[in-house]
Formats: structure tokens, C-alpha cells, sequence
DNA sequence: TTGAAAGCGCTACCAG
DNA sequence: CTGGTAGCGCTTTCAA
């Protein structure tokens, strides 16, 4: 125990100078394999671990580490399917490459900005902060390569994204084509307060959120008229409640375009209890094509994103930055994955 | 663009000293408000956002994060619903506190340490790494404040676990209660290499992952006998597949005893495909309690365990070990939890 | 091959 | 309340 040794302290001891010790670390080519043999057993009997990497990132400017914001609650990261897929295939990339991945929390606490400004980190990936403005300029002020994920560009930043319109669209036509005339829509945040309940146009023409504001514009778009409401949350519960509003004020409806699978998984639930089959009574359509989707019973028709993919490329992106690269956008594909969710209104 | 500011640039553009800038950001009681305002105005101005982490961090040798080990690859972090629900209850613990959370990957490569020793943290959780003694000792040699999730102990290391052998074996004294003779028992990894087949009891003695080892022998306690099959990976897909040898081989057998929920699944599943009804005429047990596990048709017998407590616990040890306490071994209870997936063998 | 020296950007101490 | 000063532990020229 007692002083933490350093690299002087194996320098010492072979009486050699701190240079050749961090050589043996960083640049074998630079001395005897002996000698270099000598240093780590030194280092080893010392119980020096290498060279430290806070001293070593700051000389370096470089960590070997990229920073995550999630919008929502960390715990976010591990509930949400879809999410944890994205950061998945984050991950994979990352550990291909051994670099290590940072989850950054945004405490409702005074100075959500803390845990950005102190992040030791090379760079940003930013999953659905739309609604923390404050981590947001954090991150810009931080000047660090940066990639948003699904969210509205940011000068000099990376971006990937997926076309949320037009495979909301695709999805509602469908509904359209199997001859519904009368759908609602569970949406997720529209802007960024806490708001539950049935959606006014104003709402919906002021959404900011980039995600929901495309998925619901592109049903609206087959079903100008169909009600909306927003659920608190992707989360299973969530669903189950907004559906449960839907259908009391709307019995009428045969359809219902869910924003997310999970949301689409509460509606199937409720309906359920109250005895509607899926699809003889109710057609329901999610999106995302979570795994869950395809196991389900009926099995989901949904639009599919590419989700681990989304996370991988965004990795891409951020090599691409590191390595002094022109920022790009690229636009993932999406794709409507018709079930047995789905099915003509009943007569 | 150009220079990167720092402490100084803020300073000079002022004309006041940097320890004046510092105290701006980490002691604002130590200077006037209006002179702090200034600074934070001349920083906003010059692109300056705050001390720099690195820096920070090897001075003050704290960084306001916790390095996160997981066993298998990274992706397990978001695949698996046990790992990740414990994740979350470190995300949820770490999120009050406003630190990060460093998930560092287990790369296959050559330098399977190489993040370990680069991580930038204050302390570690380990999370089933016994496979990985490289990156263990790794993580010794940092000395660092440490936690032990399940694992073997090491000394000087903070530790939290359940009782894997008696929740088991209360899970095993059920079915035998029930009337059950013949179980086979489907195991996960029991040593660290990759093995996949049926376990001799050479293989099961020399059990080197914890986990598994306390909950087979746990089920063996009532069933001696009981033949054991290794599945590889705690995934559905492994489960269905262990299970189709398991009953292939002993046709006679009425009731499995899973390691896992996610094994469970796998083997409803096969069990369906072959006719064969949950519980009428195979019973099954699961480990863990996972949220899927509750909602599953038949809702599935199995021992819980605190999932996120256990992360919450963890992370509250990692605090006590910063703070300069001993290390501490806390043991969080399990319970056996009857549902419907367990019944009386058929006649 | 090796070693001496110059910082990377910051905080904490101490004297004003 | 302010401003010097002394490192935190490391990497990297450059000269020997």
C-alpha cells in the first residue's frame, strides 16, 4: 500500500529514466525486449498498473472512450428495447475497436450539465435529448466530435437517422388499403413537458420532438382526421392507458397505429381485457420491429428500423470525425413489415 | 475555432489569475457574484466550457465515475434482461449522484486488459467476469475501490451476492413435493471455457462460475441424480436447443429445472413445438424472476432475486469504499415464487 | 538505445 | 477576496 507508485517510482527502482519506463508501455520497438522484460516485472513487483490514465488522457487528448446521452432517464437505456438495441450495436463497434462507452445520466437535479462537462470522453453520441436543452449546448460548448442520433441537426455534427415519416405513412396506407376508414393514434412526447392526453392540432404542429413529430405527421397523413393521444412514456403501461382513453371516447374505431411497438404491446393488452381480438376486431400497427414484434401473438406488422445498425453507424460517423472527416448525415432505411396484426375491418 | 481555450485564455482575456477562473466553476463562494458572472460571460464568449475532465481528474484523482465490468460481450449489457435490470438499478443509484457510468468491454483480441488499465474511473463494479482472469487481475493491479457482483471473492473488495444454492434448492424441494422423480436440469456456462453438452460430475465438481455452480448443485441437493446439460450463452435460443437434447435423451423426465428464466423460455418453447403441455405434462422452473417471467402463459415458476436492488447495493458499497470504510459482503435474500409453470407429474 | 526537460490543464495552498 | 506557486503523472522531442 502507501504511495501509489508511479512511473518514476519503477524508474527508480531500475534506475532508469521515467522515459524508458513509459516506453516499455507504449513504444516496445524503442528498447531491448529485455530490458522492456525488466520494467514490467518491476512495475508488476511494485504494484504499478500502468500508466495512469487520467495523466495520460490529458497529455494525449485522447481517451479511448465515447460519451452516450440518453434523453430520457439512464434506466432508459436498459427498458427500452429499442434503445438497447441501438446501444448494442454501439457497443459491438466500440468493443471491436476496445474502446469503452460512457453512459451519461441527466440528473433532474440544479446542474444537469455536470456529468457532460466533466465526461472524460473523445467524442458524443446523443440518442433523444431533444428535451435537455442544457446537456445539448453542454455537449456543443464541449466542441468534441459529436453524432445525434434521430434528432435535429446540430452544426458540425454527425447524424443518422431514419425516415420516420415515410414508414409511418407506409404503415397508415396499409390500414388505408385494407379498407379502415376510422384509426386512432397512441403517440409518445410530442414537445418536451410532461404532458398526457388527447393531442390539439396545435400540439401536434408545434411537436419537438423530431421522432414523434415524424411518426405521427406520416400517419396523419393516410388518416388526416384521426384522433391522437399522448401516452407519458414508451413503456408497456403507458400503452395500456392511452388505449384504454382511445377506445372508451372512440368505440367506433377498427384500427389503432401504435408509435412504438411497446406502446402497440399495451394496446394489445387492453384489448384483450375488453375482448377484442387482434386483427378480427382491432388492426394494430407499431413500429421499431423490437424482436418482441415477431414473437408476438398475432405477430406485429410494424415498421422495421434498423436499429442495431443505427447504433453501429453512428460509431461509424464518430471514427469518421475523429479521424478529421467532414461531418455526414446518413439516412437509414426503413421498411413496413406486414403480420397478422392487420387485417380488413370487420363488415 | 483554432486554440483550444483553457483556464488561462478565460484568465488573460480578463486580466485575473487563473485560480481566479477556477473558483468561478468549483468554488463560487470563494469570489464575488459579480465577478464570477464576468468570468462565466468572458468563458461563454471564448467558447470555453468549463475545466477541462482529464486535467480535473488527475488533479483531483476523482472523475465522478464507475467503471462497469461485464462478463460477456458488451452486448450482453442490453440482451439480457437480468444483467440488464441490475445495470439499471447502478444507472438509477449513479444517476442521484450525478457520476457516469463506464461500460468496459471484454474485446476477444490480444489486449484484453488494454481498457481496463485505460479506464478513467473512480472504482469498479464487476459483474461475472470470472471467465476473464486476465481482465480481473487487470483491475486488481489498478487497485482501485471494487465490488463484486456474484463473484468469487477477492480481497479488499466490497461484494454483494444471493444465495444462489438455497434459493436453487427450494425451487428443487418444490417439485419434489409435487411428486416429481425424474428432473433434468439445464445449466449455463459452468467453467470458463466453451463447452456445450451433458456435465459429468468431474465437470460439475470443478464448476468454476459461481452462479452456475450454486444453483446446480443447489437443484442437485434434491435430485442426486438429475441429469445436467450445459447450455452455451443464457439465450433463449440456447434454451430451446439444450432443452430438445434434454428430452431427447430422457423422454421420461416430468419437470425441468432451468438456471435462468431465459433458459425456461427456450425450453417452453421447445416443449410446445412437441405437444407437450406447461405444467400438465412437464413442469418448469426458472431463476431470476425476470419482468417477462410474471407476464409469460403459464406464468412461470422461479426464484426471484432483487435484480436492480443488487445494483443499488453495489453501487451503495463503491461509496462506502470511496468514503475510506472497510469493505463489506452483503447477501440479498431470495424466494422461491410458485406460480403455474410447476404442477403434480401425470400418473 | 537512453535520459533530461518541457509542458498537457488544472486545483490547492498560502500569502497578501 | 485575489494571485503566485507547486505539482498531479504522463509523453515526447531532442541531444547524448
Amino acid at each position: 500500500m502507501g504511495e501509489r507508485p508511479t512511473l518514476q517510482t519503477v524508474a527508480d527502482r531500475l534506475g532508469v529514466s521515467r522515459a524508458t519506463v513509459s516506453n516499455a508501455y507504449n513504444r516496445p520497438d524503442q528498447l531491448s525486449p529485455a530490458l522492456r522484460e525488466r520494467v514490467l516485472a518491476a512495475a508488476r513487483e511494485l504494484g504499478y498498473a500502468g500508466p495512469d490514465p487520467a495523466a495520460r488522457g490529458l497529455r494525449l487528448r485522447r481517451t479511448g472512450t465515447v460519451g452516450v446521452l440518453l434523453g430520457e432517464s439512464l434506466t432508459y437505456a436498459f427498458t427500452d428495447p429499442a434503445a438497447a438495441l441501438f446501444l448494442e450495436g454501439i457497443a459491438r463497434t466500440g468493443e471491436k475497436l476496445g474502446t469503452s462507452m460512457l453512459l451519461i445520466p441527466s440528473p433532474v437535479g440544479d446542474d444537469a450539465t455536470s456529468a457532460v462537462r466533466n465526461a472524460v470522453v473523445d467524442g458524443f453520441c446523443i440518442y433523444c435529448v431533444s428535451n435537455s436543452r442544457h446537456q445539448l449546448s453542454a455537449v456543443i460548448e464541449r466542441r468534441l466530435p459529436t453524432v445525434l442520433i434521430e434528432g435535429d441537426p446540430i452544426p458540425g455534427a454527425g447524424r443518422v437517422d431514419i425516415d420516420q415519416r415515410s414508414g409511418a405513412q407506409a404503415a397508415a396506407e396499409h390500414l388505408r388499403q385494407l379498407g379502415h376508414e376510422r384509426v386512432g393514434i397512441l403517440a409518445e412526447r410530442l414537445q418536451t413537458d410532461a404532458f398526457r392526453g388527447w393531442v390539439s392540432d396545435e400540439r401536434l404542429a408545434g411537436a419537438t420532438e423530431p421522432v414523434s413529430r415524424g411518426r405521427v405527421l406520416g400517419y396523419r397523413e393516410a388518416f388526416p382526421d384521426a384522433p391522437v393521444f399522448e401516452a407519458r412514456g414508451n413503456r408497456f403501461e403507458a400503452g395500456y392507458q392511452a388505449a384504454a382513453e382511445m377506445l372508451d371516447a372512440h368505440p367506433e374505431l377498427t384500427a389503432i397505429l401504435a408509435e412504438t411497438d411497446m406502446l402497440a404491446f399495451g394496446t394489445q393488452r387492453l384489448a384483450a381485457e375488453r375482448g377484442l381480438r387482434i386483427p378480427e376486431d382491432l388492426s394494430l400497427v407499431g413500429f421499431d420491429d423490437i424482436p418482441p414484434a415477431a414473437r408476438n401473438e398475432p405477430p406485429l406488422t410494424t415498421v422495421r428500423q434498423p436499429l442495431a445498425e443505427k447504433g453501429q453507424v453512428a460509431y461509424d460517423l464518430l471514427q469518421e470525425l475523429f479521424a478529421g472527416e467532414a461531418p455526414r448525415n446518413v439516412m437509414l432505411p426503413v421498411e413496413l413489415v406486414v403480420r397478422e396484426s392487420t387485417a380488413p375491418p370487420r363488415a
